[in-house]
DNA sequence: GTCGCTGCAAAGTCTTTGCAGAGAG
DNA sequence: CTCTCTGCAAAGACTTTGCAGCGAC
C-alpha cells in the first residue's frame, strides 16, 4: 500500500466521519461550527489518546486564530461521547482520555512508565468474554480491557 | 461448609491482613491508629467496591465516635494503594472505587443500569493476555478487564 | 431574524495540603 | 518525649454552568 493510497483512504474515512457528525447535528437541531469541526479533525488526525487539556492545547497551537475555549472542548467531547462518536478511557491516575469511537473495536496496553498506549484486538478473548457474560446472566453491551506493563523503549532506558 | 467455618476463615483471613498492615506500617516508621484499622476493617467487611465518600459515610455510621475526617480516608487509601494492599478501579463516570488487593486476582463485570459489580476469573483470558503483551514487547505487570452489560435483576425490571 | 454556540469567568466537584493540637510508640 | 496522625479548613485540579454577545441557518 503506497503513501498515496493511505492518504486517500484517510481522506475518505475522515469525510465519512465529518458527514456523520453533520448529520448528527442536523438531526438534533444543533449547529455545525468551526470549533466543532476542528475538534473532530484533531481527534481524527492525532494518533494519541487525548485529554481535554491536551486537545485544547493542540487546537490553540494549530488554530490560534480561533481562540477556542476549554469549555467548548469539554462541551463538544460530551456531545460526541453521548452520540457514541468518541469513547472515553480512564486509566489510573492519568485522567480521562478520549478517542474516536468510529475506529474498529480494540483494547489497550498501557506503559506504566511513560503512559504510552498501544492498541490490540484478540478474537479469542472477545469470544471468551461473551461466554462469561452469558454464564453470569448478563446481557453484554461492551467491554474494555487494559494490560499494564513496561514498553520496549522504557525497558531499554531502565537497563542504562 | 458451615456458616461457622465461613466465620472462622474470614477471621483468619482478616487477621492476616491486619498483621500485614501493621508490619507495613512498622517497616515504614508509621503508626497504627484506630482510624487506619477501621478503614481496613470496612474495606474488608464490605462486599461492595467503595468510593472514598461511601467509605467515609460507612465509617461515620459504624463509628460515629471517631469522627473520622474524609482527608484521613483519602490519605489511608493512598497509603494502602501505594503498598498494593488495595487496588483502585475507575469505571466510566462512576468515579474511583477501591477494593482490597489481597483478594485473588479477578476481573469485573459491571451493570450499566444499577452499577452493580460482579467478579470473575478466566484462565484462558489470562493466558492470552500474557501472550499479547509478549508479542508487543511489553513486560507485563498487571491487567484489568471490564465487561459492561445489564444484570439479571435489571433485565427483569426492564421487561415489566 | 432566530436560536443555538462560544468565550469568559464564576461555581461546582473531588482530592490534596498546611497547620496546630492529639496520640502512638 | 518525640514525631507521626488527625480533623479542619483552605487550596488545588478538573469540569460544568450562567451569561451576554456572536454566528449558523
Amino acid at each position: 500500500m503506497s503513501a498515496n493510497t493511505d492518504f486517500t483512504e484517510r481522506t475518505v474515512e475522515y469525510n465519512k466521519l465529518l458527514s456523520d457528525f453533520k448529520q448528527l447535528l442536523r438531526d438534533n437541531g444543533l449547529k455545525f461550527t468551526i470549533q466543532r469541526e476542528v475538534i473532530l479533525e484533531m481527534l481524527y488526525s492525532s494518533d494519541e489518546h487525548l485529554t481535554p487539556e491536551s486537545l485544547h492545547h493542540l487546537i490553540q497551537e494549530k488554530h490560534p486564530d480561533l481562540n477556542t475555549g476549554i469549555a467548548t472542548v469539554y462541551r463538544t467531547l460530551s456531545l460526541l461521547e453521548d452520540s457514541d462518536m468518541v469513547t472515553s478511557l480512564s486509566f489510573g491516575a492519568q485522567g480521562k482520555k478520549y478517542e474516536l469511537g468510529a475506529k474498529d473495536h480494540h483494547d489497550h496496553i498501557i506503559c506504566t512508565q511513560c503512559g504510552a498506549i498501544s492498541e490490540f484486538v484478540d478474537d479469542e478473548i472477545e469470544t471468551r468474554q461473551k461466554k462469561i457474560a452469558e454464564e453470569l446472566g448478563f446481557l453484554i453491551q461492551e467491554h474494555s480491557m487494559q494490560i499494564y506493563g513496561i514498553c520496549l523503549p522504557c525497558q531499554r532506558k531502565m537497563k542504562k
